[in-house]
RNA sequence: GCGGAUGUAGUUCAAUGGCAGAACAUCAGCUUCCCAAGCUGAAUACGCGGGUUCGAUUCCCGUCAUCCGCUCCA
């Protein structure tokens, strides 16, 4: 398979209704997409398969939804309103940029050597800020939250207490978060705004290493899982002299993108950090006493934090297939059937009224518990084609033999074989294909 | 934000200082139609705002957006 250039996966996201730039009829806004009707099936689709894995199959995470709004002490407490703001200065002779704090000589660019050639540095704040409140002075500063974790810090006492969980556990969330980037990019890949899967998972200090050891695993093996080939996922550990100020140990999935490798989900160590922060900061007490060992300590964090909307553009480039049938050139999207926007079509042969009572039928059965697309435009070639390139598992044909012996053929996306099945058993049929 | 490149139907591309065209896709009609069949018909574009000009999609300026670097990281 030939490397799946971007613009491919762009130009079908904008045809086929997966993703369309943000207020295209004003000339689009900067770094902003919207998700269309197959698009936000998909999108959820990832996200529910994330919520499927790391919730719903285990005993020992519970999910919140917390408030996308936030007061600044709770990033004075993380660290974001000091750490997330960078002095930049630009090179006049090369038209380079630097970061002030990491050059070894403020008045040097390492990149032309030549000297006095900077601007003034500028602060760059990646934080949205607003106001709350309808009078734009008197309100209370507020922020929209850079990342989902803080809302996971700041409940551990909640849900500790209302959850009856006890360490090791963990708190999901899935969630819009907001950047102000310098430079979004690539696409869905980098924007402004964007969603977020995190797991904050707490543990006693010393099963720190053992843990976070196993969630690395555990979230590479989600992405080959959802089918994500191995040539295309690595697991890379950052240096030392990469890691956040508040991380003794950090690895991130990566995905190979068009661009090259990048990130999909970072995982880090975050030992105990954001809980004193916050403690200390709320004069709250966020610790846990086990009355096993009559100990009392301060829970030490790994966390998992994948990006989904990123996620769902590395699940699209894996997909994307391209392969000759019959001198003509048929592109599949490949999804794993979890992830497909649509789990079957129901097609009619033909658009001859006697089909059609029969295929609503069909149509109705199917849609109480999959995602079904209903087409009878058009030949069927055509429209075996159309659902190939939005990457739907399976299509039910009903033919005019249907209204006679009350059997439908099923169609394989992958394979393009066809199976004759009595509608009676359609439904198990259709299950043992899918896979659930 | 700085530097460079680019903006024409849904998509990919043409042409032009004087009525903007194709292919594919879309929609309607005919065809008992199982892997993008055929025929007939239809809708749809010069990113936005100024300027120059008798006249601008074309030339100029601004702006918005996209792509590539710098930078960032889910």
């Amino acid at each position: 398979m030939a490397a799946t250039e971007l613009d491919q996966i762009v130009n079908l996201c904008k045809r086929r209704g997966f993703v369309y730039p943000s207020a295209e009829i004003y000339g689009g806004f900067r770094s902003t997409y919207d998700y269309g009707p197959l698009g936000s099936l998909l999108l959820r689709n990832v996200k529910d398969a994330w919520v499927r894995s790391m919730v719903q199959q285990r005993d020992d995470v519970v999910l919140i939804d917390a408030a996308i709004l936030g007061p600044p002490q709770v990033w004075q407490a993380s660290g974001h309103l000091e750490n997330f703001s960078d002095p930049l200065v630009d090179c006049t002779e090369c038209k380079t940029r630097h970061r002030l704090d990491k050059l070894e000589d403020p008045d040097q660019c390492p990149n032309c050597g030549k000297r006095g050639s900077f601007t003034e540095a500028r602060q760059f704040n990646l934080m949205f800020k607003t106001q709350a409140g309808p009078v734009a002075d008197s309100g209370a500063d507020a922020y929209l939250r850079p990342e989902t974790a803080q809302g996971m810090f700041t409940n551990f006492a909640n849900v500790l207490h209302t959850s009856r969980k006890k360490p090791p556990f963990g708190i999901a969330q899935v969630g819009k978060s907001f950047r102000n980037e310098i430079t979004p990019q690539n696409w869905i890949f980098r924007t402004r705004e964007f969603e977020q899967m995190e797991l904050e998972f707490f543990v006693p200090p010393a099963d720190g290493p053992n843990w976070y050891e196993y969630w690395c695993r555990h979230r590479l093996e989600w992405y080959r899982d959802l089918g994500i080939p191995d040539s295309m996922l690595r697991l890379r550990a950052h240096d030392a002299d990469e890691l956040s100020h508040y991380s003794t140990g950090t690895s991130d999935v990566e995905f190979l993108f068009p661009w090259g490798w990048d990130e999909l989900e970072g995982i880090a160590q975050r030992t105990d950090y954001d809980l004193t922060q916050h403690s200390s900061h709320s004069g709250e007490r966020l610790d846990y006493f086990d009355q096993a060992s009559n100990e009392r300590y301060t829970p030490h964090v790994i966390e998992p934090a994948a990006g989904a909307t990123r996620t769902m553009a590395a699940f699209l480039l894996a997909a994307y297939d391209e392969e000759t049938v019959n001198d003509e050139v048929r592109t599949v999207l490949r999804l794993h059937p979890r992830l497909a926007p649509y789990k079957v079509a129901v097609l009619p042969l033909s658009k001859k009224d006697t089909l059609t009572p029969l295929a609503q039928e069909i149509r109705a059965l199917v849609s109480d518990r999959y995602m079904v697309d209903y087409d009878e435009t058009q030949a069927i070639g055509r429209r075996y084609r159309r659902q190939d390139e939005i990457g739907t598992p399976l299509c039910v044909t009903v033919d005019f033999d249907s209204l006679e012996d009350r059997a439908v053929t099923v169609r394989d996306r992958d394979s393009m074989e066809q199976v004759r099945v009595p509608i009676d058993s359609l439904m198990g049929e259709l299950s043992a294909r899918l896979g659930f």
